[in-house]
DNA sequence: GAGCACTGC
């Protein structure tokens, strides 16, 4: 196995044009990298090599040739295909597909600026009944409450009279709604047009016979009506009178720190390269003005200039960056690779790429790239430089995301997601199209940004005419510095109000609870300013609106308007829209978020944030070959950005609920990178793609951790994706094309040869959404599990979720029936989008599109030739034994297979909670495997011997597997 | 009888 590795990087000729450079650097990694191994694996290595007779290693050999002259001539003819497709961009099919594409936007588009603000209205409509409803039930029960705290005694005559008022209301209210809701008693009603009186009218009461009554009646409704008043206006007025003293029984004691500087006001310029840096170390004359700078700000606040009465150039010229144009022209002249450190709102992202526009980057034809961690943001920024220059989105500006290609033959500036800018290093390895590239958001560290590093620097030694950008937030710029050789530094001011930051005296044990205690004594000691609560997930999100509802209840109308509201990214986006919808006056909105409002999304008007300092996040264990998900402290680089939230509109407060001991002592500085944490089989295989031999010396920034890389490598090597020697196969090549994880790459390529091609990318699509089909209110949790077992197939998950996705294409992608049966609509939709997209791939990877709906058992070869990795067999009491490792798994709840047990199962993901769960199973036969894949199974590791004891699989016998698996040929 | 943080191709 260790020879395997070292082989990895061996001197294939890549066949993708990889520059010279490149396979040299891979060479001498190489070479390195065997020293070293051939030292520490005693000589277990060339035994596996050698052990083959010499027939066999020749016609091994030479398969391996042909193997690799097929895989060239593949990646040629995708070459081709790319350049004539580029060349006619108006030809007949792309034709199709652009008009296609752009009708879905205009739809979308229509959806949005039609649909939103009747869904506003209707949804307003419908809040208000509730709230009436709410209110009412709140105001018997606070009347309720006093009468049986206070009797009669003690009130003072305000109290008194101000009770009689409630019950007054209260008994108003009864009766409008007793009225409106009784059959029997005729109101007066528009009648509608066109109608005939004789029909809409029917008698009931002798008294309308008199004369006048209509009218009396009407203007009776009327006064009814107008004499109940809803809602938070008149708090105002009771807001000094202090009746009442109100006390919290558990108050939490903060401590002030320093705050959080904000950089809106400053207009000390700070402009230093790397080198003079050292002098400007931070001015700390404003320590001691805290206090008063907290007044003084918020009148800033009020001066701030008003963006919307500005010209557009006027607006660019207000921007922090404009000042320092000229000098940032220089530096990217004199240095082919710069770090831009700029805060958020320093206007970097819109500026820099139109800067380079105008100094003529562009004047050749080659484009100015800049690329974005997420697809929103690539869009909005894109279109709202196209606004800025005054072209149309599309032409000289666009954007390039999955699903939507916005752009043209005449695009110079191009934003696109980082993950899109990785795709096209794989038709275009040296970015020829390019003169700039700016990396944006770079401290967020995302797996794509982090690959683009080491392969952006590659291509910059090469290309001396490349300027290269990394724009980053504060702090780690001096390591992008680092790593780019020593690059230099340009810093830009933000525009940011300063926060003030609050820590715990002690540690609060239950930091859920703590974050409602700590909202209410926000609401009832701070003035009005919405509120954002950061907690780990949907679950917390609940309990936590729990407690503060049951609690604001309590306190009654002793207080103000509170209305909290959930955002994680499975809400239904109906209910997403609901904390973007404006605060009533004299109310305060509490958000009750997930990460998703640290980066993703902006509420606007946040003025205080809770931060309880803890986060989900996705750790996959390559020994395991597990991904968990588990609740991890932050960093404190993300305690910074999520404090950081709070001064968007004005100065604001940002309230940990930690000590500032812990904050110093016992958080990381920064969050452990996603390179660090995943999976990287789809990583692995495009760096194979791109000709890059050895993974383990690859250039980057962080390195992920050895283990994962080999088990990486030894997946796609049992897939056929790589050859015994590393290097990539016609297989992989193909595999590569497809936007998937390997496993699921190859179930695709293999649905081709059962003949279900259309069945496994519907079932791939709704996999790669992930298990976000089904949406379980918690108090319509029965219903929607009934919902979800009408979609059940025996055979499993799988076949399940194609149930699904098909019923719901028979009702013509319907939002509506998604709702009946409790299916995120949204979802669907993606996953429409990703079938769409994978069935378009097909004929680049040589596939014809073929069905056989009825055939499962095909169906779940198919699975099987990808997953046979991830193969488990039934051992006792409910349990299962993973093939290979036997490992101990347990079917998850929610499976359809839950009520019977199959010998043999094909599981999707493995993933920890509770226990170890194996989540999306799918009955197999074992005998499959040896079909699907005789290289990997045994005859006697398929044998159904459920009836014998379970052999140990420890020891020697462990040795035994790891030795056959490592030589595949014997 | 559990539980899906967040992105991206």
């Amino acid at each position: 196995m260790v020879m395997f590795l070292a082989d990895v990087g061996s001197s294939s000729s890549s066949g993708r044009g990889g520059t010279s450079q490149r396979r040299e650097a891979g060479r001498a990694g190489q070479r390195k990298r065997k020293a070293e191994d051939s030292s520490d694996s005693e000589g277990e290595g060339p035994q596996l090599l050698s052990q083959p007779g010499r027939v066999k290693e020749l016609t091994e050999e030479q398969q391996r040739m042909m193997d690799l002259t097929e895989r060239d001539e593949y990646a040629k003819r995708l070459r081709e295909r790319d350049e004539s497709r580029t060349k006619n961009v108006a030809e007949k099919v792309d034709q199709k597909a652009f008009e296609e594409a752009a009708r879905r936007l205009q739809l979308e588009k229509e959806d949005r600026t039609k649909a939103l603000p009747k869904l506003r209205v209707e949804s307003r409509r419908k809040y208000l009944v509730k709230r009436k409803d709410d209110k009412i039930r709140e105001l018997e029960a606070d009347i309720q409450d006093e009468e049986y705290l206070f009797e009669d005694k003690d009130l003072s005559e305000k109290e008194r009279r101000e009770r009689e008022h409630r019950c007054t209301v209260l008994q108003l209210a009864k009766d409008y709604e007793k009225v409106r809701d009784a059959e029997n008693v005729q109101r007066y009603v528009m009648p509608e047009e066109g109608a005939s009186v004789d029909d809409s009218y029917v008698e009931v009461d002798e008294r309308e016979k008199k004369r006048g009554y209509e009218q009396r009646k009407w203007e009776e409704d009327q006064m009814r009506g107008t004499s109940l008043s809803f809602g938070a206006r008149d708090k105002a007025q009771h807001r000094h009178d202090k009746e009442y003293n109100l006390v919290l029984e558990d108050e939490i004691e903060f401590i002030k720190s320093l705050p959080l500087k904000g950089t809106r006001k400053k207009t000390k310029k700070k402009k230093k390269k790397k080198e003079e840096d050292s002098e400007s170390s931070s001015s700390s004359d404003d320590d001691e003005e805290e206090e008063e700078e907290e007044e003084e700000e918020e009148e800033d606040v009020m001066k701030a200039p008003d963006n919307s009465k500005m010209s557009i150039q006027e607006v660019r010229r207000s921007l922090p960056v404009f000042p320092f144009r000229d000098s940032l022209l220089a530096a990217i002249r004199d240095h082919q690779v710069l770090i831009v450190e700029g805060e958020t709102g320093s206007g970097k992202t819109t500026q820099i790429p139109q800067y380079l526009y105008e100094a003529g980057y562009c004047d050749d034809g080659k484009k100015v790239g800049c690329t974005q961690p997420r697809r929103v943001a690539a869009m909005s920024v894109a279109s709202r430089v196209a606004q800025e220059m005054g072209k149309k989105l599309g032409n000289e500006v666009g954007y390039s995301i999955r699903f939507e290609d916005c752009t043209s033959e005449r695009t110079r500036i191009k934003y696109m997601t980082d993950g899109m800018l990785m795709r096209e290093f794989l038709v275009d390895p040296s970015l020829e199209g390019y003169s700039v590239i700016i990396v944006d958001e770079a401290h967020e560290r995302t797996l794509h940004t982090d690959i683009l590093f080491g392969l952006l620097k590659d291509v910059a030694r090469f290309r001396p005419d490349l300027k290269l950008l990394v724009s980053s937030a504060t702090l780690d710029s001096e390591k992008f510095s680092d790593f780019f050789d020593e690059a230099p530094v340009f810093r830009i001011p933000g525009r940011r109000y300063p926060v003030h930051i609050y820590y715990t005296r002690s540690p609060e044990a239950n930091y859920i609870e703590a974050a409602a205690v700590t909202v209410l004594q926000i609401h009832i000691t701070q003035r009005l300013g919405d509120v954002l609560v950061f907690l780990t997930g949907q679950e917390e999100i609940e309990a936590c609106q729990e407690i503060l509802t049951e609690r604001v209840k309590a306190l009654g109308s002793k207080i103000r308007e509170l209305i909290v509201l959930p955002i994680y990214a499975n809400l239904p986006s109906e209910m997403q829209a609901k904390i973007f919808e404006a605060t009533p006056p004299g109310a305060r909105k509490v958000v009750l978020a997930t990460n998703i409002a640290e980066t993703s999304l902006t509420i606007d008007g946040i003025v205080y944030v809770i931060d309880p300092g803890y986060a989900k996040q996705n750790y996959f264990n390559a020994r395991s070959g597990m991904e968990s998900l588990v609740v991890v402290p932050i960093s404190r680089a993300s305690a910074n950005q999520r404090a950081g939230r709070a001064g968007r509109v004005g100065p604001g407060k940002c309230f940990r609920l930690y000590t500032k001991w812990a904050f110093e002592n016992e958080m990381e500085e920064n969050t452990v990178p996603e390179i660090q944490r995943v999976n990287l089989g789809n990583v692995v295989l495009q760096l194979k793609s791109l000709g890059i031999g050895d993974l383990i010396n690859f250039d980057y920034l962080d390195p992920p951790p050895a283990e994962t890389l080999i088990l990486a490598m030894e997946q796609l090597y049992a897939l056929k994706a790589l050859n015994h020697k590393g290097e990539l196969t016609l297989t992989g090549r193909k595999m590569a094309e497809l936007p998937v994880d390997p496993m699921m790459g190859r179930m695709i390529l293999a649905a081709g040869e059962f003949g279900v091609v259309e069945e496994v990318l519907t079932l791939a699509a709704m996999l790669s959404v992930n298990g976000a089909i089904f949406y379980r209110p918690k108090d319509k949790a029965i219903h929607a599990d009934t919902a979800r077992k009408n979609f059940f197939h025996p055979d499993g998950d799988h076949l399940t979720l194609m149930n699904v996705y098909n019923e719901w294409a028979g009702t013509e992608y319907s939002s509506q029936w998604c709702y009946e049966v409790f299916v995120q609509y949204r979802s669907m939709k993606r996953a429409r989008d990703i079938r769409d997209q994978l069935a378009g791939l097909m004929e680049r990877v040589e596939i014809q599109l073929s069905t056989n709906p009825a055939d499962s058992m095909a169906i779940r070869k198919a699975i099987t030739a990808g997953y046979f990795y991830h193969v488990a067999r039934f051992s006792k009491g409910g349990m299962y034994k993973t093939a290979k490792k036997g490992q101990t798994v347990m079917m998850h709840p929610q499976s359809c297979l839950c009520e019977d047990l199959p010998r043999w199962v094909v599981y999707h993901e493995l993933v920890l909670t509770t226990k170890e769960y194996m989540r999306n199973v799918v009955v197999i036969d074992g005998k499959w495997l040896l079909e699907v894949a005789p290289h990997y199974y045994r005859d006697n590791e398929v044998q159904d011997n459920t009836s014998k004891k379970m052999p140990k699989v420890k020891g020697k016998a462990k040795e035994e597997l790891t030795k056959e698996y490592a030589d595949p040929v014997s």
